[in-house]
DNA sequence: CACTCATGTAACTTTATCTATTACGTAAGC
DNA sequence: GCTTACGTAATAGATAAAGTTACATGAGTG
């Protein structure tokens, strides 16, 4: 697979919260993206940082959501997470003071830029309100419920 | 830095060969990119097949441009280089069952291609000729030439 | 027709990065 | 106080990129 996938592992599981009653376990999370309770709580922390989830320790404990999901974007993960980089393609600079490298860097980069605004305003116009309403219409077409048990029964 | 810089890397040998008189060697090339010269008869190897350089053995060889610069497009280049992955993020796919999974993958999907079309389209507006007067308009403010020799002197 | 130069490519090694795991500390219930 | 669960640093493992070595092929040179 090509890249960093915590955007999509992110979402994925906020939505699998909102599935749910009471907190979910890192552990029940990590199971749902078949990783490491650890990679999770790694990943979480940066939405707990900026308000989007809580997470409460001890029996009982595990994470919520701390928004509605119509209150949160794609665009509000991508930052909590860092603004992690979104383009594959980098830079050659190897010669910092040849002008062919800087006129072929200065290009790409411009291309770069252009592209990351358009994917980050992208972002900014979904919610992860109509991520769900996404779900639940892909859920006509089903009998299984979205529960984590069913889901990922494994 | 992040990410894949063969299109930068190629970029930059290729501008130079086109400011050099006769065929050069990946010997050259790889000093101008500060890597080896089986690195870049690698990252050459696509252009040639693609007709957008020649390569020739034995005294005197090395490489050289197949068409004027302003036949060949940034597109033109990055096809050749076998279109790698434009995009730093990508989908988990652990549980290609989950509703979830599919539903937040198929939206950044969506993004994803948009953003690739984005940029494929502006490669397919950039010649190398245009990079080219980009880079003799930035040597009107310098005193030092443009050949290897000088711009990569150790 | 040897000799040298330069590409063509496979195989291997090194390096960097990402992911996963282990370990241990803190806090909340029971 | 015992169990549960998060928080986080440190370690280890896996994967992929870059670099290197090795050797074969072909083109010029004397």
């Amino acid at each position: 697979m090509s890249g960093d996938n915590r955007l999509s592992s992110v979402l994925h599981v906020l939505l699998h919260m909102a599935h749910e009653d009471g907190p979910v376990t890192s552990e029940v999370l990590a199971k749902s993206l078949r990783t490491n309770p650890v990679v999770v709580r790694r990943m979480m922390a940066g939405l707990r940082q900026h308000g989007y989830v809580h997470s409460l320790k001890g029996h009982g404990g595990g994470w919520t959501l701390a928004r509605d999901l119509a209150q949160i974007t794609l665009r509000d993960i991508y930052l909590a997470l860092g603004s992690p980089a979104l383009l594959a393609f980098g830079n050659r600079s190897a010669n910092p003071e040849c002008l062919i490298e800087q006129a072929v860097n200065a290009r790409l980069d411009e291309t770069a830029r252009e592209a990351e605004q358009l994917l980050v305003a992208r972002f900014a116009d979904v919610t992860l309100a109509e991520l769900d309403s996404d779900i639940r219409s892909r859920n006509l077409r089903r009998k299984t419920a979205l529960k984590l048990d069913n889901a990922h029964a494994s």
